[in-house]
DNA sequence: ATGAGGGGTTGACGCTGCGTCAGGGTCAAG
DNA sequence: CTTGACCCTGACGCAGCGTCAACCCCTCAT
């Protein structure tokens, strides 16, 4: 006779599980002693190697009391179902290897390569790091409500770096982000910038649609840096509401 | 200002999990509205979405936090100390499918493939299903204990059936388990191939060792038949005690 | 005004497979 | 008699939410 600590021991599972086995009902509790050890022999060992051969080959504990129990049939049947249940599982552990290789390059938090790129391209155009940063904010953004059209948006965004206003754009927006303050006149000259831009590519509301996504994107914008009041004000001044989407305002009486 | 149910929906994230996040300190509480609604920003979002997609990445929820706080070099560091993990979890999971392959073809249950022959072989020369369910019992026993020397033991194993008296024990033994009584006559001429056996071959007690699994074994046999006490009775008359490692006694004075 | 339906709120249990205390009793040896 | 190594039961903890329950809030149609 073993008691649970010598059972354990030439199975080679811990007694805690065999205790968990008991309560499960997947192990029928042996005789006690007179002390209460429980007390086993020699079916209770294979009954416990035949489980733990079941668990380390992936089966689920709540199946196994049915497996040992069922013929060469559905014991073939369940083992097909274990089987897609830990191909699953690996193909799920994979797809997020591939993306924590993604995570380990760059920027990529949440961001396809296309976006990355982009951001790369502010940096030599002479934008700051909190500027970057910013971006990529926004990027994250735009990426989640339209991620399949980016192969699209990219191109675009990439052509506008080629104009010299644009360039500007960014590089009065990281002076800005460094030491503004709140009545900087730099901020007027992002404003004219802003306008002429608007006014050169009047938004096409067709392809974008309208959607929570530009509000979100504005207030991302008010919610980094409280001075943006301030530009989104002096853009109302120019006839311009909005800022990832900009309207032509309706110009006020007088 | 988007409620719980609008930001769950525009990071595709459920509603339960966003909850869970603010309760385990992940994603900080917002402010409320006046009925006590949470309203979110644009940089919830952002915050949301950088957690999905760590977690989407295998990242453990307890690591995100310091994640997204980390400098380039630490993230790089807990990266690689993720995709190990996820390494190690991807192997265990292929060794599992290969077991349940092993598991899928016959006896297997936590047998090696020499015992499953060996199995076999005692069909071939008319040992019952039963007969073979408890051989098989009693493998599962010697392989718990001595798993690795099983390429010793076996080919001297299969040697033995080429005895025909070692096929007359399990053709008897078969017949016995399926209709014998306690004073069947063929107890007897069990009990004498038994003996033979054991004079023809004793045991080599420095190979196997003495242990707790010859009991085992030996209790197997009596939890198995209650018949067995019988055989083990006759057996001691003939001067031998155990079975499955039978021991030469003492001849009683007189 | 009222009721229905579709939001939101907190709180708590459930799942898997045990690990790990806590707070005891038991047993063999020195 | 003490010590140390076992055994016992009971209960919480773990990851990442799913899923009630019981209640509040808002809006729209009747």
């Amino acid at each position: 006779m073993l008691t649970i600590g010598q059972l354990a021991a030439y199975t080679g599972v811990t007694v805690r599980a065999v205790r968990h086995y008991h309560q499960i009902g997947l192990l029928p509790e042996p005789e006690r002693d007179a002390a209460g050890y429980r007390q086993y022999g020699a079916t209770a060992v294979i009954a416990l190697i035949k489980i733990r051969s079941l668990a380390e080959a992936g089966v689920p504990l709540s199946q196994i009391g049915h497996m040992l129990g069922a013929d060469a049939a559905s014991f073939a049947q369940a083992v097909q179902k274990i089987d897609d249940r830990l191909r699953d599982e690996i193909e799920r552990l994979e797809a997020s290897r591939k993306q924590i290789a993604q995570l380990a390059a760059g920027d990529s938090l949440a961001l396809p390569p296309e976006v990355v790129a982009f951001l790369d391209r502010l940096r030599e155009i002479g934008a700051s790091e909190r500027m970057v940063e910013a971006e990529r904010d926004g990027w994250i953004l735009i990426a989640a409500r339209w991620r399949d059209q980016l192969g699209e948006i990219m191109p675009a965004k990439h052509a506008q770096l080629d104009d010299p206003l644009m360039v500007r754009l960014y590089q009065v927006g990281s002076a800005l982000l460094e030491d503004g303050t709140v009545d900087d006149p730099r901020l007027v000259e992002l404003a004219d910038i802003l306008a002429a831009l608007a006014e050169r590519a009047p938004p096409s509301s067709e392809e974008w649609g309208d959607d929570v996504a530009h509000d979100l994107i504005d207030s991302l914008l008010v919610e980094a840096d409280p001075r943006s009041r301030r530009l989104l004000e002096l853009l109302r001044e120019r006839g311009w509401g909005g800022w990832s989407r900009p309207e032509r305002l309706p110009r006020p009486p007088g």
